[in-house]
RNA sequence: GCCCCAUUCGUCCAGCGGCCUAGGACGCCGGCCUUUCACGCCGGUAACACGGGUUCGAAUCCCGUAUGGGGUGCCA
């Protein structure tokens, strides 16, 4: 039989890094056993089935690099054959109505001296249907229900501590408990792959699966959850965990799939940055951890970093564009030149771990310095050696040098350095005049080739601008 | 409270009874390279939670304890 595997996420209106890995681990699993990807979305509750919830979930795992086989199928068009389970349970007595609230059921397990929750109240009082009424599960008193979980082994629930959950909601909608049975029924699911916050509710599915007669359960597979640096469940309220955060941020979809394949799993061989391909043919469940994870972002940014450096620089040029041509970046829009970071790619992407990081290297590319960097202009100016000599002597020697030739330009700036060394017996830089005059900083990509797109104009007129300002 | 789950370097992962004086990666520290910053390279730091078993032999199996986490909704 071949595997049919399902993500189901609820529309919450972003894709959690957390389902993000569930998803992936679920196509992982149907990837390398040729099996089926379905995409289910859980919108029990149906006024989240609107276009713009559905794209927040469908467009991350798109950008990912995750598709499916079959889907989206939507639970909330399902709604006849959840209330046709319901009905059957009821039918058969293994189900009934209820028309407690919850004050109630709280008054009366306070009352009772038993601890707090739903203790059956309603299983003989022969209420019937109507506006309000929910439909409780009979669950079993006695026994105990086992999970046979790929990841987690044997799992036993006693019975005696599963109270008789709600499956259909007073306004007649059916909770996911029971809209998860019937759905992996009926779509031929095999495997459950899903995160370990969902492992108490497996017990429940199962009574329910075995109450409708449906055989055979599915495989499920219980993935350690994802926590922040203090171990806690990664949380919308308290961490950065939309997908779509990500991209934004610059961290490129084939990184952020690597670098979520890691969590929980590695390959044996201890190769970690490695196309998806390989993930592929690696997987296996069996080798998922149960501990949970922390999603370290330092970690993260090390592997974008690594696939930044690997892009082409046409690749890289495409891949930043939004960042370096869009409304925040720091230029004038007329000044960016793609040609030119094109040609200098190489060096930016070797400095940085975020595509948007680019700018930051490249900006006096496309802008002259506004100010300069105090400490470095004290540093390169005023505490450098012959700071005038030096920004003279070049000027001279690049008002007649070849401009298209980064090495020529070099060896001008450079040979005013040494001529002054020897000349005054003491050691004189003269690159970093050069680089806070051109940058307004002390730090940034080599400069000749810079220079040379930069143009001589350019060059000379900055380099004056700093030696005026120097006297 | 009750139920469920977990526990190898700070973090992620390898290890599935002898190959472990526990390996890789991130981070951190040091060095090399370098007339900037990086990259790269080299080296270092650092862990089997604890206590009992089982076994000739345990990080690996079993049982407790401790700690951490998840759940406990007419959310999924």
């Amino acid at each position: 039989m071949t595997p049919r595997v399902r993500f189901a996420p609820a529309p919450t209106g972003f894709l959690h890094v957390g389902s993000a890995r569930s998803a992936l681990f679920n196509w992982l699993y149907a990837r390398n056993t040729g099996g089926t990807m379905v995409l289910r979305v859980e919108d029990t509750d149906a006024s989240k089935k609107t276009q713009e919830f559905v794209d927040a979930i469908v467009d991350p795992l798109q950008w990912l690099g995750l598709d499916w086989d079959e889907g989206p199928y939507f639970q909330s068009e399902r709604l006849e054959q959840h209330a046709a389970a319901v009905q059957q349970l009821v039918d058969s007595g293994q189900a009934y109505f209820c028309d407690l609230s919850r004050e109630e059921i709280d008054r009366k397990a306070e009352e009772a001296g038993l601890p707090p929750g739903y203790h059956g109240w309603s299983r003989d009082r022969g209420v019937s249907d109507g506006p309000g009424v929910v439909v409780r599960f009979r669950a079993p008193d006695e026994g105990s229900t086992v999970i046979d979980d790929v990841i987690r082994g044997r799992v036993e629930v006693k019975h005696a501590t599963v109270e008789d959950f709600v499956i259909r909601r007073g306004d007649g909608s059916p909770v996911f408990l029971i809209a998860n049975a019937v759905d992996d029924y009926e779509m031929g699911i095999t495997h459950v792959i899903r995160g370990e916050d969902l492992l108490n509710t497996a017990p429940k599915v199962k009574l329910l699966w075995d109450a409708l007669g449906y055989g055979e359960p599915p495989t499920y597979a219980h993935l350690p959850l994802l926590t922040n640096d203090q171990g806690k469940k990664l949380s919308k309220r308290r961490d950065s965990v939309a997908l779509g955060a990500f991209r934004d941020e610059g961290y490129l979809p084939e990184a952020m799939v690597n670098y979520l394949a890691l969590l929980g799993w590695g390959p044996a061989d201890e190769v970690e940055v490695r196309p998806l391909a390989e993930i592929v043919e690696l997987f296996s469940l069996e080798a998922v951890n149960k501990a949970p994870a922390m999603f370290d972002v330092k970690k993260l940014d090390h592997i974008n970093g690594e696939y930044i450096k690997a892009l082409s620089p046409t690749a890289f040029v495409a891949a930043a564009e939004p960042w370096l041509t869009g409304h925040d970046t720091p230029w004038a829009a007329g000044a960016y030149r793609p040609e030119v970071v094109e040609a200098l790619a190489p060096e930016v992407q070797q400095r940085v771990v975020k595509l948007g990081e680019g700018t930051d290297w490249l900006r006096w590319l496309f802008e002259a310095p506004l100010d300069y960097d105090e400490k470095s202009w004290t540093k390169a100016m005023v505490k450098g050696r012959a700071a005038d000599r030096v920004l003279d002597g070049v000027i001279e020697g690049l008002e007649k040098v070849d401009f298209e030739d980064p090495e020529a330009i070099e060896a001008v700036v450079m040979g005013v350095g040494n001529d002054l060394t020897s000349e005054l017996e003491t050691r004189v830089l003269s690159q970093a005049p050069v680089r806070v005059a051109l940058t307004g900083g002390g730090a940034g990509i080599p400069l000749w080739r810079a220079m040379s797109l930069l143009g001589r104009n350019e060059c000379l007129h900055r380099l004056r601008a700093a030696r005026a300002r120097l006297g």
